[in-house]
DNA sequence: ATCGCTATGTTATATTATAACATATTTAAT
DNA sequence: ATTAAATATGTTATAATATAACATAGCGAT
């Protein structure tokens, strides 16, 4: 069972599916507790999987929220360049496909000359639903 | 003792001290250790030091490492904007202070019209030093 | 002077993540 | 087929990060 890029381990498969499926972003406790019934049993079971998925590109970690959730660009094969919108009030998370932010930010350059190959980008602000709900 | 924007409570005051003073980003309980010696004993108090602090936006939490680091930009008031600069083999760990970048992503909309006003960057790579050294 | 607010102090505990080691499974070379 | 190397899994314990909950103290306005 050892490892091509597109095939996922039997563990990998397990907690996949589950960020997959679910509506929100999940905390890894939370995750170990819903695969409890399928024999992973410890964290470092779960952790070991969410490491593989994301360096996949399969997942993405929140790192706000230390949370996790799958990768919706069906082509995300290494998860170098990602944003997210997050709402401050109900916590929805979305993953944003922004053609123009993404080139934006992977050609940027700073003072340094530095250059990157990965960034992480996360928004916050209030979402449609909770914005009307205010006012 | 009632607090000014721009006062600092005696444990707020210790706690930004020592992030400024400090040559890279630090631990809350690297911080906790720091201040034990001046009277502050638990972590709550770090916590609670460090999370106004970030609020009067005097120092920023570096997300993927868990870590804090004074502002740079003297100016910033509330961090609502922020980038850093990420070097994946030595962790040093800078601000990114960049007109055209801050401008790009305040004003950015994304698909669905929600507006942020909120945003954190962070950008990984090697610093020169480093890609020096490998090459 | 006392009430409300902010800050501080303190103990305990919750949450997130990894170290370290043992076993098993797969792959690929011989 | 046999075996060595690499990958994946299982397991226990513990490290690292963060907050809940409650008590006390200081300040600032009426």
């Amino acid at each position: 069972m050892t490892q091509k890029f597109e095939f996922l381990s039997k563990n990998q498969q397990i907690i996949y599916d589950i960020i997959e499926n679910a509506k929100e972003p999940l905390k890894a406790y939370s995750i170990l507790y819903s695969v409890k019934k399928k024999g992973i049993k410890a964290p470092p079971q779960v952790y070991r999987a969410l490491d593989r998925l994301i360096k996949m590109g399969k997942i993405h970690k929140i790192e706000s929220k230390n949370a996790f959730i799958a990768c919706k660009n069906s082509n995300c094969t290494i998860s170098n360049a990602t944003a997210f919108s997050i709402c401050d009030s109900c916590e929805a998370i979305t993953e944003i496909s922004n053609l123009k932010l993404s080139k934006y930010l992977a050609n940027f350059q700073d003072d340094t000359g530095m250059r990157y190959n990965k960034y992480n980008l996360e928004f916050f602000g209030l979402c449609r639903k909770c914005k009307k709900n205010k006012s």
